[in-house]
DNA sequence: TTTTAAATATAGCCGTGGCTATATCGCATG
DNA sequence: CATGCGATATAGCCACGGCTATATTTAAAA
């Protein structure tokens, strides 16, 4: 109108489709990779303990671990703690493999431990395999 | 209670704490940067353009318009076009400029321009700005 | 000028992911 | 074996970020 007739540009927006489908996974993966922690650690997860760790009040991770189970990733019995079905875990394995490389990419190029902590916890989510492939190789070649 | 008995950790909350927060704000940044985009391009931005480009609904864009004037980012009238606030142009060139960074970084290290291009859209919100800098640096250093 | 088409706004729905308050259950203890 | 406490579940609230359907307004065309 102003200065320009060319159609708006039918532009790119399944880049954010893209993005806003890695986030709608985003909580799924942390909260299936606490899990998997707290299993490693005591033997079971308490949905006491999965809401103090991921810094929510007791219902929020009753509900998380509702959908965890809607979508497969973990079971549990009322009253009881919640166990990771064999996919779930096959999940908090990736997740948190992918979670170790990006904070030691990070690291690798400069970023402080902590901040690096800070960042990956985000970053994460949206690191795709071949983005994740290319940082193994960078840490490879350059460790 | 199967090996351990020590405290369930009162681990870091906060990690997730952060991760939640900036979440909050990247669709936000989204917005604020198409805009800045539109106004470029065509002199104003409409919200039917900025619905397009963002691949959702039109009142799923107007939605986003009131939240952006909400918090004065944005100005605009019944009808009219949408455009940025001082604080708005500012934070957009400031998004757009580090998108720049966080995929010229990717590229550096080896990924995929088109990967990168995804890849960073969903990144980019979550990079702090000590890890930008360390992405200058390594791209100053390395270019 | 009147009419029509396109753009914007509004209404109302859904699922997610938080919260508080409260009910219910399980277990250890008395 | 009763009871009380801690852990879990349920109810119900809120804001966000999508959506469709519909009303309203602007702008273009007849």
């Amino acid at each position: 109108m102003t200065q320009d007739d060319s159609p708006p540009a039918a532009a790119q927006p399944d880049r954010f489709a893209h993005a806003r489908e890695a986030q709608a996974v985003a909580l799924l993966e942390d909260y299936v990779e606490m899990i998997g922690d707290l299993m490693a650690e005591l033997g079971e997860a308490r949905v006491a303990d999965i809401a103090l760790r991921m810094g929510v009040a007791q219902p929020t991770a009753t509900k998380a671990v509702a959908r965890l189970k809607r979508e497969g990733l973990a079971v549990s019995r009322p009253y009881r703690g919640v166990f990771l079905t064999d996919s779930g875990a096959e999940l908090a394995d990736r997740v948190r493999a992918r979670h170790r490389t990006v904070v030691a990419f990070l690291v690798a190029v400069g970023v402080p431990e902590e901040v690096a902590e800070l960042d990956a916890e985000g970053m994460e989510h949206h690191v795709s395999a071949t983005t994740l492939r290319a940082f193994e190789a960078f840490l490879a070649e350059k460790g």
